[in-house]
DNA sequence: TACTAGTTATAAG
DNA sequence: TCTTATAAATAGT
């Protein structure tokens, strides 16, 4: 505004941008100043210069009125706020609700482990014990098949050596039949797998 | 600032005071958007008039940005909302951990109802067996816990009624031999408790 | 920090 | 809103 018109681009030059800065920014105070009294509003400014040093001007006492009164009015942090609180208050009523949902587990798994049968009356008991054998059950069954499975599978192995066996001694019956013009030796046709199957006493 | 000084004080006159404050008021956002631009300086102002109206420039493209960092800067509401934060994470740690709780539990369960036994090893198909023989063990054991206590009241309780009875027996005879002079009548002397113990078959 | 020339903001019409 | 005389802000020194 002096000594040639300036153009509106960031000053390079360090000095003269801190110049400049600090004329503007007590400028920009006094007119927020004047604003504010000629026509009696509320203002609010906020400089933070680019070494991060605050200016702050406002027409209240309190800037955080303004600011206040300005979220209120554009309707975000405070919603943000609210809604942040909502949120804490749902997390909460999830942890109830996982305490008491982990509560009830605690006592389910206790009581069917035989422990805390003092509080439970008869029926409980009664209940308990029918539950109890009924996972038994299925645990027996599933123990059983298990071994049947292995059963199965062992004898499947069994099979198949046997067959390999009588593959080899057909072999061996050939190479000796035919060896057997330049030696007469004999050869051992028995032989063991070492498998054995027992049932388990579940 | 022209055709004549301005004296620093409230313009009662409604008019030129709103034609004042027009003027001004997009003098001072110029005047902020220069500072910014020139100073590489991070603007906020925030104008509100008489009548309510809004006027704000921000050299960030959010204001709340330089809003949240001046209460950084003093100190007072970011603190409150950065707790808020924390608070949140916190709740969510531990909504997560009771989650995994709550599975484990839940597979414990399942396991000793006997249900998913597909996916357990030998070992612990023969580790959970036992255990439920030995919760069995346990709830018989309440069982019949619980059942001796049953007789054992019902023996007391007959012979608190046999004992009674007998009472009564010697009251009525003493009666009966004082009456007998007057009247030569029989009364019965059998009288019974109907009451039964038997043993469940637990 | 102070000066001052030339610029910008704005009060009044 | 536009004009204009003048006050105020400020760039360069």
């Amino acid at each position: 505004m002096a000594r040639g018109k300036v153009q509106m681009r960031r000053i390079e030059n360090t000095t003269s941008q801190q110049v400049t800065f600090s004329k503007r920014w007590t400028g920009l105070l006094k007119k927020a100043y004047e604003l504010s009294v000629l026509g009696n509003a509320e203002v609010a400014v906020i400089i933070f210069s680019q070494k991060g040093r605050l200016h702050e001007f406002s027409s209240n006492s309190e800037i955080r009125k303004t600011i206040d009164r300005y979220r209120r009015s554009t309707n975000d942090a405070a919603t943000y706020q609210a809604s942040m609180e909502q949120y804490i208050l749902r997390l909460k009523q999830e942890t109830t609700d996982m305490e008491r949902k982990i509560e009830l587990l605690e006592v389910s798994l206790r009581k069917l482990s035989g422990q805390c049968l003092g509080s439970c009356s008869m029926d409980d008991i009664q209940q308990m014990g029918d539950q109890l054998e009924r996972s038994l059950g299925s645990i027996r069954e599933r123990k059983a098949q298990l071994f049947n499975d292995q059963i199965q599978q062992l004898q499947a192995k069994e099979r198949s050596l046997k067959e390999e066996k009588a593959k080899l001694l057909a072999k061996s019956t050939a190479h000796l039949t035919a060896a057997a013009i330049h030696s007469r030796s004999s050869w051992s046709t028995d032989v063991e797998t070492g498998l054995f199957v027992r049932l388990p006493e579940c």
